[in-house]
DNA sequence: AAGAGGCCCTGATAGC
DNA sequence: TGCTATCAGGGCCTCT
């Protein structure tokens, strides 16, 4: 479950390695993601050089040349994984995503000349695109909220949004139309961090409460890009087990233990709030 | 308009 | 052992 500081991990990884490089030949071996990847797409990215990379919320894009993009977005179960064509023994492989590179869901392989990046997505909820300019890619982008990170998500804006919404406070971190980047994961650490219980209606948050919320987000993600990104379930890191995110969950997937706040004598609590477990602290969050 | 719920998908795990 | 049920989750869609 990919969320904004494991792209973020990834496109500084792949940053390093594939950029200024010319896409020599695409594979695709299954075309049903989320979005249909298109008949002309192997055609039209052979030879489009990879100018430049960069992450928007959970979505990585690739700027091409001739003013074209190709946007991946990850869903929940999507790796990438960069292979050296130098030995395909899988010795010395470079890989993020994944520590081992899988032998089944290998949608979508592009060749360079020293790497091959594989898009591998066991329940396809993920896509990659082509947006053929910049306009459409700004109104594609037009649909997402700001993220955490950037200075658009400002107190007055979460204050003004959350005037008349009953809807939970956890429902809207996991919003993209109002935050983009947070997900599942995130989004109970940083309100345990905010000491706000998740099914708090948003419009009863005080000032206070929101500018918590505004800045454990910032918090969490940018402690969780530090270091490397969370290695849960579906996600593991290329920088190994002993240094990534996990380690740092307060709540996520600790119920029925104690919680960890000084003091703290409460007990780590899980809720199903719109489909998706949410982990609580029972005491120290109100 | 806002919010609730369904759906897409596969793999891991639990229970019989 | 082998079957079925359940859960995991992001985002888009439909319905009220």
């Amino acid at each position: 479950m990919p969320e904004l500081p494991e792209v973020e991990v990834i496109k500084q990884s792949l940053d390093k390695k594939i950029k200024f490089q010319k896409i020599n030949k695409v594979l695709v071996r299954n075309r049903n993601l989320r979005l249909k990847v298109p008949k002309n797409f192997e055609l039209f990215l052979k030879n489009k050089k990879i100018n430049k990379i960069s992450r928007k919320s959970k979505y990585l894009i690739f700027n091409l040349s001739n003013d074209t993009f190709l946007i991946i977005h990850l869903g929940m179960s999507g790796t990438i994984h960069l292979v050296s064509n130098r030995n395909n023994n899988n010795t010395n492989t470079s890989f993020y995503g994944s520590l081992n590179l899988p032998t089944k869901h290998n949608h979508v392989v592009f060749f360079f000349k020293k790497y091959q990046l594989i898009y591998n997505d066991p329940r396809r909820f993920g896509f990659i695109k082509i947006i053929k300019n910049k306009k459409n890619l700004e109104f594609f982008f037009n649909k997402i909220g700001p993220e955490p990170l950037n200075k658009k998500f400002k107190t007055r804006y979460i204050c003004n949004y959350f005037k008349g919404k009953k809807k939970c406070i956890k429902s809207f971190l996991l919003d993209q139309k109002f935050v983009s980047g947070i997900g599942n994961i995130y989004a109970s650490e940083i309100l345990h961090y905010s000491k706000i219980k998740p099914f708090r209606q948003a419009k009863k948050l005080s000032k206070i409460e929101i500018k918590k919320i505004k800045y454990f987000s910032q918090f969490v993600l940018n402690k969780a890009i530090q270091k490397g990104g969370s290695a849960i379930r579906d996600f593991k890191n290329v920088k190994g087990k002993n240094d990534n995110y996990q380690n740092e969950f307060k709540v996520y997937q600790r119920e029925n233990l104690n919680c960890l706040n000084k003091f703290c004598y409460g007990k780590i609590k899980k809720k199903i709030i719109s489909k998706r477990s949410t982990f609580f602290c029972n005491s120290c969050q109100n």
